[in-house]
DNA sequence: CTAGAACCTGGAGTGACTACAGAATCAAGA
DNA sequence: TCTTGATTCTGTAGTCACTCCAGGTTCTAG
């Protein structure tokens, strides 16, 4: 088996894709990537599949899923999946971002209000270390 | 040495805190965690200096902060620092904070645009799926 | 045909825990 | 005081999602 027009080499889909080779190894190693053909010689070929499966991984990871969700995910697209199932998952991601969001802003706060207290210098004592052992972080 | 009032076993200050106890050891084997003291037959004696760091430290950890981050907000509670340098270390930490914030906020519109498009149900069509697979997310 | 770029496998390392085995210690009741 | 069962101890290994490396093979352009 050699490589055709529409056939890439792993370095082709990392470029493609934005992801590395070793990570697409690793995928197809733990079955998020079909097991894939090969040349003579053992070198990898893939094709659009590959590369839109991948994609769509990427994108998730990208959205905070979770390996085992990724997996959830790729298994619902296999076989056919029912819009409520895909629709949970994501409403859980969503309100876990949400969650995380409304922790950092007010930490945002207690940072920004603590700076804003200091004006610098040689001080050696500061309030801010107070107001971060004491008010930061309840 | 033994326990006096003031004191917690490491099991106390896991319930205290939410923290596990593995959790706990970990953090003083990384020096997260001062070292504590021991009674006679070698038990961890923990006391309410241990119980306000370890607040702190699950809280920042909580809100995304690496182990070294984490270090470095400790640093600054912990002092031998200026006004200045506690001041320019706090406005990194603010940076980076709003840097997450924006992330996530990305990150929540694109959950957010994608989900309410779902009205779930048995349909096999879904447009999380569809959004996922398609170039339609940058 | 050859040089060197790209690829291969198997294994180890990372960060931040988490789990476990087997031994020692502790606290409370008889 | 003794016993019993809960708790803690150390040290090691496992987890997740990669990432890096060594040492060897294959591919491709000139």
């Amino acid at each position: 088996m050699s490589k055709t027009s529409g056939d890439f080499s792993i370095g082709e889909l990392a470029e493609h894709t934005g992801v590395g080779i070793e990570t697409i190894r690793y995928y197809e190693r733990e079955g998020l990537l079909p097991r894939v053909r090969r040349t003579q010689g053992g070198h990898r070929l893939f094709d659009d599949t590959h590369l839109h499966r991948l994609l769509f991984i990427r994108r998730s990871r990208e959205l905070g899923f979770s390996g085992a969700e990724v997996r959830a995910l790729l298994r619902l697209v296999d076989g056919g999946y029912t819009c409520g199932e895909v629709r949970d998952l994501t409403l859980e991601r969503l309100t876990d971002v949400r969650m995380k969001i409304a922790d950092l802003r007010r930490l945002e706060k207690t940072l920004a209000e603590i700076s804003s207290k200091c004006r610098g210098g040689n001080v050696p004592e500061c309030p801010v270390i107070e107001a971060l052992s004491d008010n930061f972080l309840r």
